[in-house]
DNA sequence: GTCTATAGGCGGATAGAC
DNA sequence: GTCTATCCGCCTATAGAC
């Protein structure tokens, strides 16, 4: 489920295998961090040359740049639905719930997006990747604040709650959550019982 | 304030010296994370020869390991006197307040410890680094909820505003802050306003 | 105990063929 | 549009002098 199958190389535009290589440079940036991710690596991922990732993004900088930005792009397109919801109820409480469920199961749909804003926030001391990590924090910041109507108290709240999350998930708890009850305890208390399944995923996905 | 003057290098037996290259390396890691950090900007940091630092350590794996072993127990250390104070007197909130506080006391201290323990815990995926960074935070989990007595849920809430903080201090959030009123704002209410303070610092620093 | 010199390998980016 | 070949620089780690 999670390798599909290589679209045929042939009848495949430009455009297609430009998507293709991002979403493989997404799977590799998520497990390696900025740094830690050849492009090479990302080649070898999406079944291409080296020298053509480079080729297509001008610098291995601008490819995390674009990754990046899909993912926060990703996380905020996911929330919208439910920030209508709480802009209409202000005070329903359990609509917050909803937004750390949308989260959850983003994480469960595609875990990368998480990473790779995990990531992206962690590199922030790199100049030009810090830049548009601190714009998109921002945006994020401020799109749930003035959609929701909720107080800077509540949206930091939950945005912290979002980063434990990444966190964790980035140092892969959820797959050794089996071997350690406390650990467990620490991240299925996260955001409800949702990241039990995805260690239950994780667990029949690797062993 | 930053940049002491480096110890006089004669007089100086090994046991100092390897402090002073761990100090060294707890800065430099700090900046550039695991991967984004060489060995030789660890040992221009320290004034010694990039296969000293090597020597020393056996490899940059075990250096970056030991550097984030005294992060995060010097982080609990700071917290071990409110943890007493938690556990005598469970029912008063207020107490969580100085837990916070402590933390970014301690980000005024050395911001580097905070960053470290950051990156330590993005790289999770490096195996080497991965096993090591739950190990410790589950530490900090047990820690916390044993010696405080609090429910996983408030110790849940406690960790997410420190991981929350976190990720605001390596993107540079602090310094920026003074240009960008949603970032500040997002920033000043993660603990309270001390992270004001760190803002001011960081601007008379640089500017 | 600490240095200099250097090996050995990898990674990003370029040139140019097809 | 995509590949192969390749350069150059950087980075970790080792060898060996002092």
């Amino acid at each position: 489920m999670n390798s599909p199958a290589p679209l045929s190389k042939t009848r495949m535009n430009a455009a297609e295998r430009r998507q293709l290589v991002l979403a493989a440079a997404s799977k590799a940036f998520a497990r390696g961090g900025y740094y830690g991710t050849t492009t090479d690596a990302v080649a070898r991922e999406a079944g291409v040359s080296q020298p053509y990732v480079v080729r297509m993004f001008g610098s291995k900088a601008e490819l995390f740049r674009e990754v990046f930005a899909r993912a926060v792009e990703r996380v905020m397109t996911e929330f919208e639905p439910v920030l209508a919801k709480i802009s209409a109820d202000p005070e329903n409480e359990e609509l917050w719930g909803e937004m750390g469920a949308a989260y959850t199961q983003l994480l469960l749909d595609d875990r990368d997006l998480l990473l790779v804003m995990m990531h992206g926030f962690a590199a922030g001391s790199t100049p030009e990747i810090g830049a548009q990590a601190r714009t998109w924090m921002t945006r994020i910041y401020t799109e749930i604040r003035d959609r929701s109507g909720a107080t800077p108290d509540q949206v930091r709240t939950f945005i912290a709650g979002g980063m434990l999350l990444n966190t964790l998930v980035a140092m892969e708890a959820p797959q050794h959550a089996a071997n350690d009850a406390d650990l467990a305890e620490l991240a299925s208390c996260a955001f409800g019982d949702g990241l039990d399944a995805a260690a239950g995923e994780a667990v029949d996905a690797t062993g």
